[in-house]
DNA sequence: GTACAGGACTCAC
DNA sequence: GTGAGTCCTGTA
C-alpha cells in the first residue's frame, strides 16, 4: 500500500479487500452516508472524513497523512492480513465461499467502545435508517459541533458526560422510542462512576461481555456487537434475526434457540467467529436468505 | 385503519 | 434458565 497526500486528501494506492459499499452497508456502523458520488461521508473518532474509490485508488477527503497514520489506518483495520482470513474461510463451506465473495472488500472497522455501546442499544429491536437518525439527533443535540464539509453541518458523538446531561424526554426526542430510558441509565452510570469502557478492551471476551451486560438495554445480542465493532472482540458471534435465518438455512436445526446458534457459531469458526458472522450476516441480509 | 419488522426487560413458571 | 408479553416508530 502505498500513501500520499495531496492537500487535505490522502490517497491510498494498491490497497487489497477494502470496498467502501461493503465496509459501510454491511451494518457494522451507522454515521456513513453514501454521496451523490458513491463515495462515503462519515463522522467517526470526532472527524468528518469522506471515502471514495477509483480503480485501484482510495482517496480520504478532509483529513491529513498524520491523521491517517494515528486515525485512520486502526480505524479501517489495514494492518490486518483480510487475504488470509478470507482464504480460511472460504474453504471451510460453501455458504462462506458465497458469502465471502459477495461481501468482498468487507473490513470490520475499529470504532469507539462508548459510541458502540449507546448505538447498539439505540439497534435493539429497531432498523438501519432510524437508528442512523437517533444517533444522528444525538450527536446534533448533545454532541460537539465538528464543522462544515460539502455543505452539511457535522456533529461528533456526544461524551458521556454531554449524554448525562440530556433528560429521558430530550432523549425520547430524538427518535429513540422505548430505548430511551436505558440511553439515559447508561449514559449516567458511565458518567457518574466515571467509566472508561475503552478499559474493556484488556479484557478476555466473556469478561468484556460480562461488564458489557450490566448496562441497562444491553442484551446478548447488543453485547456482542458492542464487543465485536467496539472492542475488538473477533471470537464473538452476534445472532439477530438474520444470523438466525441464515444459520437456520445452512447449519443447524430449525428450532434451535438463540443461545445454542450463538455457541455453534463461536465453536465452529474460532477467532474467525466475528468476520464470518458479518460475511453471513450481510450475504442474508441483502439476500433475504430464510424470510 | 392495520399488520409487520426488530432485541431487552419483566414477570411468570 | 426458559418462554410469553410488552415496549416504539415508520413503512406498506
Amino acid at each position: 500500500m502505498k500513501v500520499t497526500q495531496q492537500g487535505n486528501t490522502v490517497i491510498l494506492e494498491d490497497v487489497k479487500h477494502f470496498n467502501p459499499k461493503h465496509i459501510f452497508e454491511c451494518g457494522q456502523c451507522f454515521r456513513w452516508i453514501k454521496q451523490e458520488d458513491d463515495s462515503y461521508t462519515g463522522v467517526a473518532m470526532g472527524k468528518v472524513i469522506n471515502v471514495k474509490q477509483e480503480g485501484n485508488k482510495i482517496y480520504l477527503d478532509n483529513t491529513t497523512k498524520e491523521d491517517f497514520e494515528n486515525i485512520w489506518y486502526d480505524y479501517f483495520d489495514l494492518g490486518r492480513d483480510y487475504e488470509s482470513m478470507v482464504n480460511t474461510l472460504k474453504v471451510m463451506d460453501e455458504y462462506l465461499e458465497k458469502a465471502t465473495e459477495f461481501g468482498e472488500g468487507i473490513r470490520i472497522l475499529k470504532q469507539d467502545g462508548w459510541e458502540m455501546l449507546i448505538s447498539f442499544i439505540i439497534s435493539a429491536n429497531n432498523r438501519i435508517p432510524m437508528i442512523q437518525r437517533a444517533i444522528n439527533n444525538l450527536s446534533k443535540n448533545f454532541g460537539t459541533y465538528i464543522g462544515e464539509y460539502q455543505g452539511q453541518e457535522y456533529y461528533a458523538f456526544p461524551t458521556p458526560e454531554q449524554l448525562s446531561k440530556a433528560t429521558v424526554e430530550e432523549i425520547r426526542a430524538c427518535s429513540t422510542g422505548f430505548r430511551d430510558k436505558y440511553i439515559k441509565s447508561t449514559s449516567q452510570t458511565v458518567n457518574d462512576e466515571n467509566i472508561d469502557v475503552l478499559e474493556y478492551r484488556k479484557l478476555p471476551t466473556d469478561q468484556c461481555l460480562k461488564e458489557l451486560l450490566k448496562f441497562n438495554g444491553v442484551g446478548p445480542k447488543v453485547a456482542d456487537c458492542i464487543a465485536l465493532f467496539g472492542m475488538q472482540k473477533y471470537d464473538t458471534f452476534p445472532v439477530d434475526v438474520w444470523v438466525k435465518r441464515v444459520m437456520q438455512e445452512f447449519y443447524v436445526d430449525e428450532d434451535l434457540s438463540l443461545t445454542k446458534i450463538r455457541k455453534f457459531g463461536i465453536e465452529k469458526f474460532g477467532d474467525l467467529a466475528g468476520f464470518a458472522q458479518q460475511y453471513l450476516f450481510y450475504y442474508a441480509r441483502e439476500f433475504g436468505i430464510g424470510r
